[in-house]
RNA sequence: GGCGACGUACCCAAGUGGCUAAGGGAGAGGUCUGCAAAACCUUUAUUCACCGGUUCGAAUCCGGUCGUCGCCUCCA
């Protein structure tokens, strides 16, 4: 089965094909460190997360690189408002970023390259597209790249970038520069920029905001490699300019692969600020939200579509995982001997769920797969046990399928003395058949958040996912 | 103005030329239960925004209309 991506620059699905047979190596635009991160941003992590998962599952060895950016316009002014440096001021940012993946469930990089760490390497850049001649020094001691210099230039967006003349932030831009069209590879040092500034080779300032891609990606990667990725709105400039920074500094080949997703909005409309329905993680976490249920959000749309994120999302998407991790949790019961067999079933499944995946990651199809196959299973059981062997074969399946998915491993906080007690308490009043006072208790756990499932075999107890 | 995406059931969402239009949620019915809940089972679109066309055959291709949305210099 061959595994095909949809290639933003030529706009169709292709066969994936790393450089190094076995081996992917992915770059992926990582946070800015001003702010605690968005769910949007959280989005392009997810989908990057199943990227790389699904790469694994699919036996390559990944080499995935995630950029931090800790020195930007944004960061200098809060900086220095705030009297900090800026290593000072983006620390919490970025151990926030950090803490936050983790609750997400998303499998941490091979390397996070700081921006601030790579100046050297950024310099060295630039003074070879410098010395090939297709860069230029304003007075003010920036240095812009000559979009003229490279024809290619506009091949990623599609964009005819000759006549680009409307942007309104054009205008906000204080820079001097010959066209309209070029863009910075270094920011001479101005006054407001304070004590954020590196004397280097190329004079003093600080770096444009794309060259760390060019540089931190080339370091890592190579000057040529297999996968970038990116949110759609880095298409343009940021990905159209590190293509041509690259491209012009090695004379190779940048990227084969560029994968980018859509949007993320909120009920409906554009998240922002104003209006009010611009969610954080952590205040989504801090309502009770649990983080595996917004994991599945993020996760069960097909990456090339809009998300479109609302709360109703959240509760189908905590009873989706319910569901799931109820099925797994049911094979923990014990079994007896028996005959049967359901390999068929599940390597049917697994197969289908491969072939979804291969095919751009339609993550709808895969998840469509796995419901199936429980279900047919669930179906079989009703009039056949398991046997220990068949479930030692569903349990091997959910796990490889998990391995991708990460949706289904709980580990089930253990219940408080509390809690415990009142449980006890329960069972008690039901062996004295005093149902009010045992429906009471039942009703008091469930607002803490804890289901009670009474079985023929006992009773058992599991928590809510909230939402 | 230029470039592009999308419109499938009550909600979400696959499917992009031909098998019964996946799957999840919600609803309805059932099994279980002290009653519940949970879990599991059954069930829910003669039809894919609308109008034409191509074709033996279209949700899927082509043209048009309506609607929603994105990008066009520092936002994932």
């Amino acid at each position: 089965m061959a595994t095909r991506f949809y290639n933003t620059m030529t706009r169709r699905k292709e066969i994936f094909q790393p450089i190094e047979s076995g081996k992917v190596r992915m770059y992926t635009c990582g946070p800015t460190v001003y702010n605690f991160a968005h769910i949007g941003n959280f989005r392009a992590y997810v989908f990057e997360d199943l990227l790389r998962r699904y790469l694994k599952f699919k036996g390559y060895e990944v080499i995935q690189v995630m950029n931090i950016t800790d020195v930007d316009d944004k960061i200098i002014r809060e900086a220095n408002k705030a009297g900090q440096t800026i290593r000072e001021f983006t620390r919490k940012y970025r151990d926030a970023f950090f803490e936050d993946i983790d609750t997400l469930g998303i499998e941490r990089a091979e390397v996070y390259p700081a921006a601030t760490d790579h100046i050297s390497e950024m310099v060295g850049l630039i003074s070879k597209i410098m010395d090939k001649g297709l860069a230029y020094r304003t007075d003010d001691g920036s240095i812009y790249f000559k979009v003229s210099e490279y024809p290619k230039y506009g091949r990623l967006a599609h964009l005819n970038v000759t006549d680009m003349k409307r942007g309104t932030r054009v205008q906000n831009d204080e820079y001097e520069k010959e066209e309209l069209r070029d863009f910075a590879l270094w920011k001479g040092w101005k006054a407001e920029d304070g004590p954020v500034c590196w004397e280097t080779a190329i004079g003093k300032g600080r770096p444009g905001w794309h060259i760390e891609c060019s540089a931190m990606s080339t370091k890592y990667l190579g000057n040529h490699f297999d996968i970038h990725t990116g949110g759609v709105d880095n298409i343009f400039p940021h990905h159209e300019n590190e293509i041509a920074q690259s491209e012009a500094a090695t004379g190779e080949k940048f990227v084969n692969y560029w994968l980018h997703c859509e949007h993320l909005m909120v009920e409906g409309d554009k998240m922002s600020k104003s209006a009010g329905n611009f969610y954080r993680l952590r205040e989504l976490l801090d309502k009770g939200i649990d983080a595996s249920a917004i994991r599945y959000v993020l996760l069960s749309t097909h990456y090339r579509q809009k998300l479109n994120f609302t709360f109703d999302k959240l509760e189908a998407a905590a009873k989706s995982i319910t569901r799931l991790r109820d099925f797994k949790k049911s094979l923990d019961q014990p079994v007896n001997d028996g005959a049967l067999q359901i390999d068929q079933i599940v390597e049917k499944y697994l197969r289908d769920f491969e072939e979804f995946l291969d095919d751009d990651l339609n993550i709808s199809g895969a998840l469509g797969s796995l419901f199936r196959c429980i279900h047919e299973i669930n179906a079989f059981r009703e009039s056949t046990p398991l046997t220990d062997r068949d479930v030692g074969v569903v349990s091997n399946f959910l796990d490889k399928v998990d391995s991708v998915l990460n949706v289904m491993n709980v580990s089930e906080r253990t219940l408080s003395s509390e809690e415990q007690q009142l449980i006890e308490k329960r069972q008690k009043a039901r062996a004295e058949r005093n149902w009010a006072e045992a429906d009471r208790i039942r009703d008091e756990l469930l607002k803490r958040g804890i289901i009670l499932e009474d079985t023929p075999s006992g009773t058992s107890w599991k928590r809510k996912i909230k939402t």
